[in-house]
DNA sequence: GGTCAGGTACTCGGATAGAGTATGTCCGAGTGAGTAGGG
DNA sequence: CCCTACTCACTCGGACATACTCTATCCGAGTACCTGACC
């Protein structure tokens, strides 16, 4: 899986803290990364329209919608894309022993099987919300970490 | 999801209904693919003891355990690789805000639902068997037709 | 006829190139805020 | 004192290199089978 999914659910986590605009740069100083391949998943967060992202001076990224309205789902095909990771090349239909498309009229017994594996990773992570995550990050490493994190964030200093 | 798993799984479903070795170049023919590169799947599947190789002029590849006693997981493992696909690199542990690593005695919560959908992708396709996939592709495709793939292995022409 | 040695052809196995995608970087377009001037 | 127009600095956005993994290939090591000779 693509690394950047581990950076942008972090940020959509402390972004649930924080009222005002993020930039980009500042999110890559806090989880000390490449802040301009952090910048490019964010506009993939943004054209999944998760956050909106605006310009000017005091710009950067805020989440779209409730924190409990985002599913690890979304993150996730956000940044991977939505196409399932097997897909079936109906290897039946090749060859010498082809079968016949006439009686392909459904999928075949390994590409269900794998579209079943596909879904059940799809439902668990869709079970999981980023407002549940953040809840978690808080019983974990203390209550106010988050808004220690985004008093953080909306200073100047380091 | 590399395209070998396809080609793996698709080679031990013929392999459920033939006794003598069968060569990767005869799978290959059989489905029509690269049959050098069918070979190094075939490999890794011998790697990980899920078929013996056997060498010689009428050698070839066979499956070593029942096709009930095989499932879907461990050939997806055997060409995938069994690491999981995200792995946690501790961001939380980075940066001017890190949480110091005495608070990180569990797993952060986004690595446990990464770990939670991975473990619910695992537990689908353990549940399914090669056995189980030869029963189905009899019951879509017409029975005997394995069968009559395994005598088209068997035998010499195209 | 049976046994054994040798050759041969076929197999797997690992080491070796090429293509596609993930990763990382750069610069230009756009915009909101701040400021200076005028009314 | 308020309004307006301008400048500016800061932001995002997409276009451009690089590294790594997946795909595909080749040639060498090994072995079972077949053949032939010998007993």
């Amino acid at each position: 899986m693509s690394e950047g999914v581990e950076w942008a659910v972090h940020c959509c986590v402390v972004l649930t803290s924080v009222a005002a605009p993020v930039p980009a740069a500042r999110l890559a100083e806090l989880h000390q990364v490449s802040p301009t391949y952090l910048a490019k998943q964010l506009q993939a967060l943004a054209r999944a329209g998760l956050v909106f992202s605006v310009q000017g001076k005091s710009g950067g990224y805020v989440l779209s919608r409730p924190p409990a309205e985002i599913t690890l789902l979304d993150v996730v095909e956000a940044i991977d894309g939505p196409e399932p990771a097997f897909v079936c090349t109906e290897i039946r239909q090749r060859g010498p022993m082809a079968t016949p498309a006439e009686y392909c009229t459904t999928p075949c017994p390994i590409s269900r099987a794998m579209a079943a594996s596909e879904s059940a990773r799809r439902d668990a992570l869709r079970s999981v919300t980023i407002a549940g995550l953040a809840e978690q990050v808080e019983a974990g490493s203390g209550a106010g970490t988050l808004n220690g994190v985004a008093a953080w964030l909306g200073s100047t200093g380091t």
